[in-house]
DNA sequence: TAATTAAGTTAGCCATGCCTAACTTGAACT
DNA sequence: AGTTCAAGTTAGGCATGGCTAACTTAATTA
């Protein structure tokens, strides 16, 4: 019945699993919870949640997909995770402050902003010159 | 005791305090409520908590100051979000959008990502070219 | 087929951070 | 001094999203 929005935990699950199924072919509760670094019962709660919310199709003790809505959606936070992951490995960052940073940040940005970066992504990867004076202007460390 | 890890709703709070003493010169439950849009009783209640954890002195129904250690935290924090709003600006985004994409990231922002996207938007704002081209290649809406 | 065990589930609990309703405090005015 | 009322506090409750402990399921293997 709610389709309204999704939380930041919903986001976290969903990508995962798309992640999970993208690699290995499907997504079981304990590589969830391994995965997210949780335990496997959080898990469980979680996903008959998503089942409730049509996101993917669960059956206990068996397995699950996503639903059409769910991997839309999943895509979705998968690419804006990227997105962000290359915007900020194109400032020369810590790949571990990139990850948190981003596991933090992504789920509070709007498709506007987003596009915004994409653009800035771009054009930034065609000025090496700036990016190397980028480093240079904060110490070149990350 | 627990000089530990600031929760989002931490810095909310220390942010709009700092602001509220900046711009009236003292901070009241009321006004901090209405300014974050949330009961007076949540205030009263995370206000002692902030007391208890040293970041201001709160004198029950008199007022708070902040503490040293209260305003280093809070000017950081509020540096940090002008530092995000600055950038995003610079990209050509709505007002709103700004705010709403701020409010949600500026928590999970680490230092060096910050210090990277300052040092960034110090360049582009000597790039006024690239900043044309950037609101052209995404359609010059926001 | 029976036993073992990894995977999954359930029940009940906890912290955070919000809420409303009811009560208290203190400032301001008569 | 007593009344009034805005501001503040307390008590109790709720949703989210974690947890552990104990139990169930199903797959594997002897």
């Amino acid at each position: 019945m709610n389709a309204s929005r999704s939380s930041a935990a919903v986001e976290d699950y969903l990508e995962r699993i798309l992640e999970l199924i993208n690699t290995k072919g499907y997504a079981r509760v304990v590589d969830i919870a391994t995965s997210l670094g949780i335990s496997q019962a959080s898990v469980t709660n979680m996903v008959q949640r998503l089942d409730a919310e049509a996101l993917l199709k669960y059956e206990k003790y068996r397995g699950m997909v996503l639903t059409t809505a769910g991997e839309t959606l999943a895509r979705n936070i998968a690419r804006r995770h990227q997105l962000l992951t290359d915007f900020l490995k194109l400032l020369g960052l810590d790949e571990r402050v990139i990850e948190h940073d981003v596991e933090g940040m992504e789920h509070h940005i709007s498709p506007s902003t987003l596009r915004a970066i994409e653009a800035l992504t771009a054009q930034l990867k065609r000025r090496p010159a700036l990016l190397a004076r980028l480093s240079k202007q904060r110490g070149a460390v990350s």
